[in-house]
DNA sequence: TATGAATGAGTTTTCATTCAT
DNA sequence: GATGAATGAAAACTCATTCAT
């Protein structure tokens, strides 16, 4: 509503798809998105989410007009940081589709390796209200679009080989967002080497002969944790 | 509780394991599938329930002792099959690492598009609480690891090659249970024809030259649509 | 209702009352007392007797028309043991009002001993409808009589002296009660012991100056407990 | 939890034990304490003491996390209370255990009389969950051990005479608590008077010699009723 | 900005009771 | 005699939300 604090996408981070500062959520989208990671919509009060801020429940109603306006603009964020990203991580490898596909996939691997609470918010978007999910539901369209426009021109170009294109499309955003079910920070894995192979099984699973390390531009990407 | 329609897998299904009779769940369970399908464990009231039972909430607590010995028994239910399935899948193309592979993703397909809300259910494991979440997770990982065998021992034997088979191995599950999200009976695919182009990706994706049409035993697995 | 084994007070026991043979309940009665004694009447679902019982909840309907009617069969059969008992008690010294006041106290605290748990019944009075509890209230009154009768006879001869008659009866008899409190069988008091010492009191507080050991004919009742 | 008016025993009253101010407790209290009193913990509902407040369910937890809480305040209320006054009516009569026990008895008979309805709620203890019947059973201890201590210094100077100390302070204890089976605000005794008399008997028990008119130091104690 | 207090509608669960078998 | 199955009513408690301050 009038949340102070929440003024878009950070215009650093807006320059480099591959760094990913820590998150800045005004503090009710802060512990509102663990609260929701943490055990659903429906499994979180607007208490729980109170408590969690130190504050009192009116406190909350104050920024936001109801529990379904904190998950309207989570998802929003959410969405909206995806498709920036993965836009600019397409359009940096312009004219090269293998390159393409991988940056979009590693540029995806990252978004839910450095963002995976809000990732995880993906399956909660059942609980928008029609109006909304239609809203949240164009713009996933939009971020599945890129990688389709990507895997249909390397078709084109004999350098993907799929019986489906939709079909890989949904299974490459799949295997991407999957990594929110086990990936956690600290873990044995960096974003970046869960990246690289990640783009290697997706190259494979297009069945494009190249390799990962051999197509993604190494680059030093830190960006400390969210 | 004392569910008279609960006899565990059906008898005639574990013979094939690409048949998929409908499936016969007790009314309670049937129910409450649909409704945590739709709108999730907390996204369900009891009175959902005995609503599209038909009965009155009391009803449902006389066969089972709560909502969440629902969820456990429905959830139960459907890793068991999938076990099941995925493990006389794998069974049957013993000494073909390919063959096992290209089994297991097509089970794994099939149980998901014939069997979409039990799948669907997968993400509601969250609200298990921490005893009935072990169980589950146990199982789960069984579940998983009849894939890392497969996924091994093809690459030991040179017929895949990955970076990280614990990485390929989780790809292929949350691609296929991805599944979930776009698949509906009676869309433009037939579960075969999902099944034959998720084992081609998955093979891909493992970098084997092989192709689905060939390796997939062709075989009529009608089964009905739950 | 029609419950077969609850045949009133057992004859035998009614010859002495001093003697106590193990209460002989039919199941539903002595399973609700447990029950009641422990949980009172409002903490006690039918369900906890049938459970008790080991039995379903439909059979105790089978010998008592509700709930309620349990509890007016125990109080009944409770009040009635204990007026019987007192009155015998009380005639067998007829002629002797220390004695009678004696033997009147001792008797009352056997009761509460040998049954302690019917004793603690008389709390849930407040649990009858309006009608049945004018009923054991006329019945508790009459239990009371004894004792009065007792006091103001013995008042009137000189044997005893306190300032207010009625007084001194209420508080005789809720000292006797009280012990359901404390007294747990196979603790270090026998009903007996018990009994003497409170006779013991109950003189004193009467002002009488004679001692319980000298008026209390020591009788051999053994009366195995309940 | 935060309810503002329970600010404790009232100073006033903690000056001179024999007076009683009208009780002062906060609203939720105040109607719980009647509803518990007339139909026992498990007999009332939350629903009940609401009404009898004039509120609806959810503003009673606002002041209290649930209805066990309400009783343990209640509880804890009237056994503070109690040990508090009872104490400083022994200690006030220090030197002399015959004034010490008519001291005690004495205030004891105030506290029922004037305060029925929380001395009735000791009956409710069972229905305490065991750490905070614990808690409660501590104290309860403590206001009998000051009793004890008294009787056990006069049997020591051979003022009282009792075969058992143990049983003649639970008999008193029983005796005055007992009160509550009759005793009505506005029935023909004040609670001074029934002071007295039980005072009296309760020498009498012990076989003291003296009445309580000679021990009683007569003092205007007179203390709105609640 | 924030809170104390409150509420209507809802939650899960249990209650006493019934009835056909 | 006993049970499986069911129900209307009510239990304790929580929900999202509001409003005066």
């Amino acid at each position: 509503m009038r949340d102070p604090e929440l003024q878009g996408v950070d215009p650093v981070a807006a320059q480099d798809w591959r760094r990913f500062e820590p998150l800045k959520l005004p503090p009710v989208l802060r512990h509102a998105l663990e609260a929701f990671a943490a055990h659903g919509y429906h499994g979180t009060s607007v208490r729980d989410i109170a408590n969690r801020m130190g504050q009192t429940v009116p406190a909350i109603y104050y920024y936001y007009q109801n529990k379904q306006a904190i998950l309207v603009a989570l998802l929003h964020t959410a969405i909206v940081e995806d498709i920036d990203r993965c836009r600019r991580a397409v359009e940096e490898a312009t004219g090269d589709v293998v390159a393409q596909l991988s940056n979009y996939v590693y540029c995806l691997t990252l978004c839910v390796t450095y963002r995976t609470e809000l990732a995880l918010l993906d399956y909660e978007r059942r609980a928008l209200e029609p109006e909304n999910r239609e809203q949240y539901t164009d713009l996933r369209d939009e971020l599945q679009q890129i990688l389709g426009d990507v895997v249909e021109q390397g078709t084109d170009q004999g350098r993907f080989d799929v019986l489906d294109t939709a079909a890989a499309v949904r299974a490459l955003i799949a295997m991407c967002v999957g990594i929110t079910a086990w990936y956690r920070p600290g873990g044995p894995l960096t974003p970046q080497q869960v990246g690289e192979r990640y783009v290697d099984l997706a190259l494979g699973m297009l069945r494009s002969t190249d390799r990962a390390a051999d197509v993604l531009t190494a680059v030093p990407c830190s960006g400390e944790r969210s």
